[in-house]
DNA sequence: CTAGTCGTGGCACCGAGTGTCAAGAGATGC
DNA sequence: GCATCTCTTGACACTCGGTGCCACGACTAG
């Protein structure tokens, strides 16, 4: 009960924050801007963000939750490259999916490539998603993440292609060359990705 | 003239705010310890190093350069797995040359990589030089940037490479592994990178 | 000795982010 | 219905990073 109206009031800030950051551009725009649209204080914007960034970014929260719980539930028969694509696939497909949320993440998307604060943040958010596939990896693949470069690189160089699609997405026009871009990108680092089942045979 | 006293207070400047960061962390030192250490003003800081970050990033300011000058020196005819491990060998090395040098380098490594707030930095500074290498191995290779994916991520592969033996050099102890290191991070991603010699002629 | 230039310090200011506290809205118990 | 307790909110004050502005002092040219 207090749960949804802590939602409802989280979603009035965001949408707020998101109208003005995407037309005024992110600098732009201060904290008492986004609480003077949505009519709350200053203060109970932080209660509910920890930063000008998170507003933005948090928007991206889910998503990698999501990505390593689908790299977790591929067959570790799979290719790493499959598998991979296929983790990374699930929550970008979801994003296409309903029509404002689609509109909605590549505003998102313009305005964390063009910001370079928010894209530090993203960065971070990358890494962050990193460590945690590079320990789905390690346990998948029987490695030790600390010595073993593998892991780590995979997982980096799967967001790598992640990244590029991010990147290559607001700037082309048609939703459905999403996937195409997908392949694309990973089928770039697959040979690098696949190689470890002859290395890891022959080490 | 004026220019050898410009250098001689920001490096006053830099060695006390490493002293203090190094020592204490990143965000329990304040510019004004920084300031007061060095026995200078707060204003003076700012027209030396545009924030508080850039202190310890600027440490890594020319080693772009210095390796996208190397990949452009390194002859065409090169897999661009042997082309970019070069490249990035080069600065490495040289901080591995002079005793203190070194020293110095690895403590700004560990500062970076457990300040959240550098690494940020770090990450951006990794941007600024994906882009260039992009464009580097853009026309290396005679491919449009825009829509093949592979110069941008063979940039990526390499930054990988490099991020990864960044963040294994201050965990172990020798330096003569630094090299050996840098090797395996770049023979793992060199499938991908050298995969291109086959995709380029047949795409 | 004077005039122009440049680096510097001091000051005021902005914006992000935090701690603290009082007031109000509900839910609960009598 | 009323007291109470809690949870959220708003307001104020404060720290710190960062910037614009201006005046002072040093150094140089004529």
């Amino acid at each position: 009960m207090a749960e949804r109206k802590r939602q409802l009031v989280a979603d009035e800030l965001r949408d707020a924050a998101l109208m003005l950051l995407a037309t005024r551009g992110f600098d732009a725009v201060t904290v008492d801007d986004i609480v003077a649209a949505a009519g709350m204080s200053r203060r109970t914007f932080f209660r509910y963000f920890a930063s000008k960034e998170d507003v933005v970014v948090q928007f991206l929260a889910d998503m990698g939750t999501d990505i390593i719980a689908g790299l977790a539930a591929r067959p570790r028969t799979e290719p790493p490259s499959v598998a991979l694509r296929h983790a990374f696939w699930v929550p970008l497909a979801a994003c296409t999916d309903h029509e404002d949320h689609a509109e909605r993440a590549r505003i998102v998307a313009r305005l964390i490539l063009d910001t370079p604060a928010l894209h530090a943040r993203w960065l971070e958010r990358q890494i962050q998603w990193r460590s945690a596939l590079t320990a789905e990896l390690a346990v998948r693949h029987s490695l030790d993440p600390d010595t073993d470069p593998y892991p780590r690189m995979a997982a980096g160089m799967a967001l790598l292609a992640f990244d590029t699609v991010l990147h290559q997405w607001p700037a082309g026009g048609d939703e459905q060359r999403l996937a195409e871009l997908t392949d694309r990108a990973f089928a770039v680092v697959a040979p690098a990705l696949d190689a470890l089942t002859a290395s890891h045979n022959a080490g």
